[in-house]
DNA sequence: CTAATATATGAACAGTGATTCATATGAATG
DNA sequence: CATTCATATGAATCACTGTTCATATATTAG
């Protein structure tokens, strides 16, 4: 007969968020998950920018970092400002700073020798 | 002619970290923006389970379980321990606790009106 | 209005990745 | 040592997603 596990099995059901949140939260992070988008927030922790320069900075095409933009927009994850032709896009908030911050800690710390 | 962004460009690229950084930070990232991977990482901070329970919880095939802890497992994210026949997960770290709850934080803001 | 610049968008293509299925490994038990 | 339970793994499949290409929208200049 296989092995019991209803207690803890109970306890962690009592705790796990619902199902909805969870997805979002996965969803959420799957926009970091890609290096493109990484280096567009990074960027643009420095500086608001255009899209040409976005483009620039990171050798590709216009209209690939435009896909990109529409993604981290959708998201909240930046927010955009126009000028003549040209649209400037910035960070929405503060959080993103916090998120990468935590992702730098754990990749910084996963890389030393455990004492 | 295509306006000119010199200035901001070279500031940035100053601060910008290295590819290879960034495209390991993304990788790390990628890691949560599964939902499967999340529900794992969120059941592992409540207590450790060993394989079977967290594809009971999950109502998932031990297989895909396996296949994803292998995953958290490569990453440092979680470790495990052998009992018998049984292997019991947990998390490595406080580091998973300290990411998804940013990543709460983003959503929790996200849906609250602008005042 | 026309041309030029800046950005956005839609369809297509290619690569990636999560799950499934079948099977292998590994440990305990009789 | 054969069987059973627990987990791991490899190959195959299917869906998703990032980039490209062509084109559309939008703003300003002439």
């Amino acid at each position: 007969m296989p092995h019991n596990h209803e207690a803890i099995l109970q306890k962690v059901r009592q705790e796990l968020p619902t199902d909805e949140l969870l997805c979002d939260l996965a969803d959420l992070f799957k926009i970091f998950g890609d290096t493109t988008r990484i280096k567009i927030l990074y960027a643009l922790l420095e500086s608001e920018m255009c899209v040409c320069a976005i483009a620039d900075l990171l050798g590709m095409t216009q209209s690939a970092i435009s896909h990109q933009l529409r993604i981290l927009k959708d998201a909240d994850l930046v927010g955009k400002r126009r000028e003549g032709k040209t649209i400037y896009y910035h960070l929405s908030d503060e959080h993103v700073r916090t998120i990468v911050a935590q992702g730098f800690e754990h990749l910084i710390e996963e890389q030393m020798p455990t004492p």
